[in-house]
DNA sequence: ATGGCTTGAGTGTCAAGA
């Protein structure tokens, strides 16, 4: 099983390279971030004819998620039960036995403004709920945009992002907090290469000087970290033209015949 | 030098992203 996850900016731009995408790679489930799309415009036709499914939640604008799956998913939940927001950033579904959780996270602007609160009160109440969902589901994959650096080795310039957004030490402490409700980040179960990331800033020709972060991330629960084979960050969509600053991620999990 | 690009909304230029 080839799971993904890729925050296109923007479906309505994107939707050729996503359709590319997934002609090439063939993801079982692929989870989309800043779609960007009210629901009544969402593109199912054409996905639908590259042979996917889809779920979605989206809003005039921003944020924005969907999963599109070969399998048929039925829907768990589009919102952080408790938690009054206005923002579509979450959507849960259950894939061939495995509950998929699709988040793109605050990004938090700036340390000490009111959307850095309102990150780690969001991330706070995303780690209360996956407490519970993990007791009642085993197989359980929370994957998507974190806009969290877990550590230096996912920044381009640990020195110069020292205590910034993405990378200051209470967000930091929140991922690893997600993390100790059981998870593992796929990417980190593998050697991997230094300095692989998955977003570059438009500008200051970022991306050809490899000036980035990692912080989209794979989270497997213990049953599903036990059968992943590999974690990869595919960087050929960001060279094409008008591409998303995000890169997208996979995990191929190997379940026994 | 706190900008630099890209998107959406909408037709001015600004908010937001990370």
């Amino acid at each position: 099983m080839k799971i993904a996850t890729w925050n296109v900016n923007s479906l309505k731009v994107r939707l050729p390279h996503v359709l590319d995408w997934l002609a090439a790679h063939q993801p079982d489930v692929l989870c989309l971030q800043e779609t960007k799309l009210e629901d009544k415009n969402f593109p199912v036709t054409e996905i639908a004819a590259a042979g996917y499914t889809v779920r979605y939640s989206g809003q005039k604008t921003y944020n924005g998620v969907a999963i599109l799956s070969k399998l048929a998913a039925t829907p768990v939940a589009t919102a952080i039960p408790d938690f009054i927001d206005e923002q579509k950033r979450i959507l849960a579904a259950d894939i061939g036995g495995i509950r998929i959780v699709n988040a793109y996270f605050p990004n938090g602007q700036a340390v000490g403004s009111d959307k850095y609160e309102y990150k780690l009160k969001w991330i706070a109440a995303l780690t209360q709920w996956l407490r519970d969902q993990l007791k009642q589901q085993q197989k359980l994959i929370l994957l998507g945009d974190f806009n969290i650096a877990p550590d230096a080795r996912d920044v381009h310039d640990p020195q110069a992002w020292k205590g910034q957004i993405l990378c200051s030490e209470p967000e930091r402490e929140a991922f690893r907090a997600l993390v100790a409700l059981g998870f593992s980040d796929s990417f980190r179960l593998f050697e991997q290469p230094g300095k692989i990331f998955t977003w570059w800033d438009y500008r200051m020709m970022a991306f050809r000087r490899n000036m980035g972060l990692r912080i989209d991330h794979i989270l497997l629960s213990p049953p599903l970290a036990s059968v992943c084979r590999s974690c990869t960050v595919d960087k050929a969509p960001r060279k094409l033209e008008r591409p998303s600053d995000h890169a997208p991620v996979m995990a191929q999990l190997e379940f026994a015949q």
